[in-house]
DNA sequence: CATGAATGAGCATTCATTCAT
DNA sequence: GATGAATGAATGCTCATTCAT
């Protein structure tokens, strides 16, 4: 997507300081190539299809050696799926100004997921929706657990939205429309098409509010 | 969903007339048992991890018997999805009366495709959202093709709103969010929850119509 | 091979007595038409690699049909062999005139052998010298005593030559050599080429005959 | 085949300098004695009836194990053909003397081609021989352009006798007799018999040469 | 940490054979 | 006889994982 320089910036140290606490895993070091890469193979040629041979060869070195970073294969996904949750939710936590009116807070809250869908994260989000079914019993709820916070962070704001009077539908729906729309757009978004994220982003939040009097 | 008699005798008769004319397997015959057990295990655990040993399993017969129906699994998934995009379009002929103002017939395209995503056509129609990658180029094409007859029954009815102005949205950005937020309703919707499928609908349509004066 | 009609009518006659006698199957007989159908693709593709699906479809029948005429594969194997040594058998006895001094007779024993193994037979010949190892222990025995009276026929030439002196080696020998130069040409001679097969009859008989004084 | 020590030499001797060469593998590693079974079994048994399970069992090792050393059993049948050109075409270089008589040459070459066929090779060139139809296409073309360098060397000689007219027969027809009857010796020689190699390879020459004035 | 050979269970597919119709 | 759907064992090959070096 085409993006301003600011959002870059923004990324950049959103996941910078992610990398210093130690949530996530540094994209320069080893550990962090590993699962950028996964992520890109998983995306393109789905998990189960993608063998660790490929991994291992895309990253250059040999199968056996992937097993000193993550146990099995199914660890690899795992990892790209929490640390997509992380970066997710730290992006809007960062993205989303508190003070703004509900209405501003909710284009920002589209933007930041799509800059997430469409942008350097693409691939790891697309992994964590397209990917989900493969996760074993235990670690879906794992994950579900680091999920709701993201989702708190969506459902805050629909639901002041709702109290005002200003959604065309109830807030939960809303929010299922919307993760179903958004996510969809990786199939069709063209980064050099007719339409830019912002003004995407824009449309989508035009589906749940009411026009402004 | 839940669903009127009404729509059930309209499902069934689709079904029947496409069967009748040789478009679709009969699903009582060996042939369309098979495609719907392969529907919905490819649903629940993937194309990829459903093993042709399993899909026999399921419907009582040796796996090298399989092969007498279908060539190669992949046959067997892409008659899957040939079918659904067939009983599909097929549906949406039926469903929507072409003398209904626009606006109505956006409700009825709505809940003709809701019907199919959450109806009986559940199974093949996730299958054909989620695997389509597993296709290879030249399938993909052949059934491109298919998709395309349901796609300009769509593009009719959203750009003959576009021009009476009464979509918040372009007609192709409108179309592309509504397959997502529709799609992901298999994801969430609940037959036995607050909101039927035509109150869903109805709340779908909302989301690209401007308010009616 | 370039065949002179005599020849042509010696062979029809040949298989026209024997199928009159019930030794073999009357090639216009679907028996027949299967035997030799059998044979060109046993020896096109190999035994193992001939599936009996491709007989089957070769014939116009379905695989199922096979089943009435033999009771298995190996059984169409056995048969071709076993009518090709009768035949073969029959031609070298029909070929060669006892009255003819040895040397000459050796000349038509070769030139017998290289008939069936550039003519009609062909193809059977071919099998019967490259499937001999598919065979099973029980069905080999059986056929070596069949060959067995084939290969009379020839030592008795060959030890009558070697008492008067004329050969240039042991005849069991020259004999073994000459099987394996002859099998061979199956897999060289042109039909259109320089030579025609009575002239590498003719070169075949120098290899083993001293020079005539 | 009955050899001399001279011999046995002579053989390790040209193993070990192609070994050392890089062109074929040492007997005594994996790869080599994954050759020189497979060879043993497509001997035995035939290619298409040699299971990579046989193969495997033979060895010690697991069936998938097989395909670290090659990547598929197609690729092991070349393999097995390569080194056996590689290994023939060596041998008769060193076991013929350029300086000697054409027809002492002569000798020599059947003499080392027999040696392949009935000494240590004697499989792997059965093999050769008898599986060379179940290559592919592709893979055929790439031997045949080996093959054409054993062959050179033979037809140098014969074509020097054939000028000097001491050549009972044109050269290419007394090259192609002679491969079928020396190939067909593994079907009948008996090392233990009346007949020794060297005295085998005598009575094969006298096939073709004039007798000597 | 990295390697790479080995594992062994599992996979889609093939195929001779059977048998109810 | 002929059909053709079904069988079930077998096949070549894949691949996540292990482990001695």
């Amino acid at each position: 997507m085409r993006r301003r320089k600011g959002d870059e910036r923004a990324l950049t140290s959103v996941v910078e300081d992610l990398v210093e606490d130690g949530s996530i895993a540094d994209p320069k070091s080893a550990r962090g190539r590993l699962l950028a890469t996964a992520a890109h193979l998983f995306r393109e040629k789905g998990y189960d299809r993608t063998t660790v041979r490929d991994l291992a060869g895309a990253l250059g070195i040999q199968s056996g050696s992937l097993f000193h970073h993550y146990k099995t294969k199914e660890d690899i996904l795992i990892a790209v799926m929490e640390e997509t949750i992380a970066v997710s939710t730290e992006r809007l936590r960062r993205g989303v100004n508190p003070e703004s009116p509900p209405r501003e807070r909710l284009v920002q809250l589209i933007h930041c997921e799509l800059q997430g869908i469409l942008g350097e994260t693409s691939d790891a989000l697309a992994v964590l929706v397209y990917e989900w079914k493969r996760l074993s019993g235990e670690a879906r709820d794992k994950l579900m657990v680091a999920r709701a916070g993201y989702e708190a962070l969506w459902m805050a704001c629909l639901e002041e939205l709702e109290q005002a009077d200003e959604l065309t539908m109830e807030a939960p729906v809303a929010r299922k429309l919307l993760i179903g729309a958004l996510s969809w757009t990786f199939n069709w978004f063209d980064d050099q098409g007719v339409l830019t994220g912002y003004e995407l982003a824009e449309r989508a939040s035009r589906m749940f509010l009411k026009p402004q009097s």
